[in-house]
DNA sequence: ATTTAATGACGTAAAAATACGTCAAATATA
DNA sequence: TATATTTGACGTATTTTTACGTCATTAAAT
């Protein structure tokens, strides 16, 4: 009784939804910032780099990976993970679409 | 053995995933866009212009405003919902503030 | 060949989110 | 005053998220 009425919704708009809840977690925003700044693909040492066990680190890499935001790249035992530029900049462009609709200066009330 | 571990993350950042958690479902983007568009603050007839039970629609709204984006004023029986510009600025500055760590062109793998 | 390291798959407990129904309070309206 | 309207509070069932432990697999190092 209390799922998924989402695909009511404009399809753009569930894509944004699902790209910010993909940011929604400072864990994950942590790991893109992470990946952002070593240029260099970086493996699962990510966890040493954020607060919290490996397990739950990997959870959430895959659930950025899944969102599309990040790739990982096999090699050996390692995987190696990096930022998906092409869909970070869809989600850039996307975000700036919305705050053209809703970020207007002489909207509302009493300001 | 499930919860908030959120603390341990730097400060704008787990505002920042607050605030994109609020985000983070078609609904309440469909609200931030209907509050944008109908420049008058609006009442509870949103619901009729979101395909989801009235209840629940309150329930995103309450969900907008503790994070800080949409205020409501009573006036009489009823409540006029609008944006919160200052803090959908906030917001504005610090997407781009992250999209400046993350989103540079020369980032990565075989790109 | 055996050990070590790195990872994903799987399971799980606790918590939060989602979607509603029902109810009560407050305010208009008849 | 009685009735209708609007709303938030509360309860609840279901699903999803969060955080982690354990295990098996794969590949590298000894």
């Amino acid at each position: 009784m209390a799922f998924a009425k989402k695909e009511l919704f404009d399809a753009e708009m569930q894509e944004c939804a699902d790209l910010y809840k993909a940011l929604s977690h400072p864990a994950r925003l942590a790991i893109m910032k992470y990946l952002a700044e070593t240029k260099t693909c970086i493996t699962g040492d990510i966890s040493e780099e954020i607060p919290l066990g490996r397990t739950t680190v990997n959870q959430h890499l895959a659930e950025l990976k899944s969102a599309g935001l990040i790739q990982g790249n096999i090699e050996g035992v390692k995987t190696y993970y990096c930022l998906d530029i092409m869909k970070v900049k869809k989600l850039k462009e996307m975000t700036g679409r919305f705050f053209g609709t809703v970020c207007c200066d002489d909207n509302c009330c009493e300001n």
